[in-house]
DNA sequence: CCTACATATTAGGTTTACCTAATTCCAGGA
DNA sequence: TCCTGGAATTAGGTAAACCTAATATGTAGG
């Protein structure tokens, strides 16, 4: 990256941190810690305390951040912050509608180019998708004006009845999970109806009309989100 | 950008060398000056020395260098350097046949995103669009394993004669220049008769079955290429 | 209440790709 | 042949984003 005349302030980076300080303060915003941070960026925690200190000291900071008891987004982060995953999800759905990528291999490509589109770009491809609202895996896209819609449904693994539920999401990260959820039929909007549960050992599914148990890992529980079913 | 585990070779900078390297080259890849690269890549001809330093010095070389006279590419340095062209010219198509950009904007989004897409994105993208053998300005498109079609069109600039001419190209670098061509109706396919020429004036020229004259400067006419009407 | 241990920060390095200033090279005209 | 100006290279420096090692902090358990 060049050492341009005078220092633009979004690289590549930075977005990432934010990124992170978004999913990782929830829906509550609440303060992140830098070891999250730092296991969830794959760095040093002495690098996220350097980050940190850089974000936050800059003329309009990214941040709030105060030693020893971790950091929020400021208006403007979260304004960047949602910017990139509009386009990260805007592109997920992209590759996935237009170009026909498999669903596993959307978040990859979709994490490098997110950075580097023009706002026309996004604007011609959100366009060209007649304006979704949310990606292949399920999630909201924020609105242009950057608003993220709130999401109502709740962690798979939060079910602790039997019962009958649609599938909102499911995580997007791990690719050879995300092929198993698919070859299994979990994908967002299926019906899957809760057979047993077991903080252990996990859940034992049923998907749409068929009658086959799917066995569900509780931490693969944790990132498949769902809704009560209408029916 | 990361100091990552074990350097991987291709930085968006080494890909503008290289890029850089193949153009000023030309069709017969002579060596290649200091000056002309720092010129092109708007950077300090000491910032070029090192970057050619590194480049020759590394276990296999992109490029072949020796001080004081100049670059040329490498046959892996060639390779790389087509792969980026043809992502290049892909994009634009794409941006302009898919997304319905203007002509004179598809160069500056490429521009940054040819660094950036996968194996399987320039792939797409060139079965969605059947595999164009030149982009919206004409330029053609380096082949999947790596050759360059030869060109046989010659620059507007090299015209002494009056005559009827078939656009093959026209420049893509300037924005100004571009929608100026657009707005006379100069692109590519388009019938071109010289009326015309004086090596300080320029050309006069008309387009098509139009009568009214069109005025092109000489640094212009350079970047305007034509080959012979079959007519 | 105090200490241990995980968490956080500071200090000091590295790599990449740039920069400026100083020096060397070399080709072409006197 | 020599000399000179432009081109190229060397030397030394900066900023970003990372690293490791050393030190400080703060809270939870004894």
């Amino acid at each position: 990256m060049p050492a341009g005349r005078h220092a633009k302030s979004n690289t590549e980076s930075v977005d990432n941190y934010l990124k992170a300080i978004l999913f990782l303060g929830g829906q509550e915003e609440r303060r992140v810690t830098s070891k999250s941070l730092a296991d969830r960026l794959g760095v040093a925690p002495a690098s996220v305390t350097n980050m940190l200190q850089k974000l936050a000291g800059a003329p309009s900071p990214l941040v709030e951040y105060e030693r020893h008891r971790g950091v929020q987004l400021s208006a403007a982060g979260k304004q960047r912050a949602l910017e990139v995953v509009r386009h990260h999800r805007l592109i997920e759905t992209f590759l996935y509608e237009i170009l026909d990528y498999p669903i596993e291999e959307v978040h990859e490509e979709a994490e490098r180019l997110e950075h580097f589109i023009s706002e026309r770009f996004e604007e011609r491809i959100a366009a060209k998708l007649g304006h979704p609202r949310s990606d292949p895996h399920g999630h909201f896209i924020p609105t242009m004006s950057g608003e993220m819609p709130k999401q109502e449904s709740i962690p798979l693994a939060d079910v602790r009845s039997e019962g009958s539920f649609v599938i909102a999401s499911v995580s997007d990260k791990d690719v050879q999970t995300l092929r198993q959820l698919k070859a299994s039929g979990i994908t967002p909007g299926a019906t899957l109806r809760v057979k047993k549960h077991d903080s252990v050992e996990g859940y034992s599914v049923s998907i749409g009309h068929s009658t086959v148990a799917v066995e569900i890992a509780p931490a693969v529980a944790q990132d498949i989100r769902i809704l009560p079913s209408i029916e």
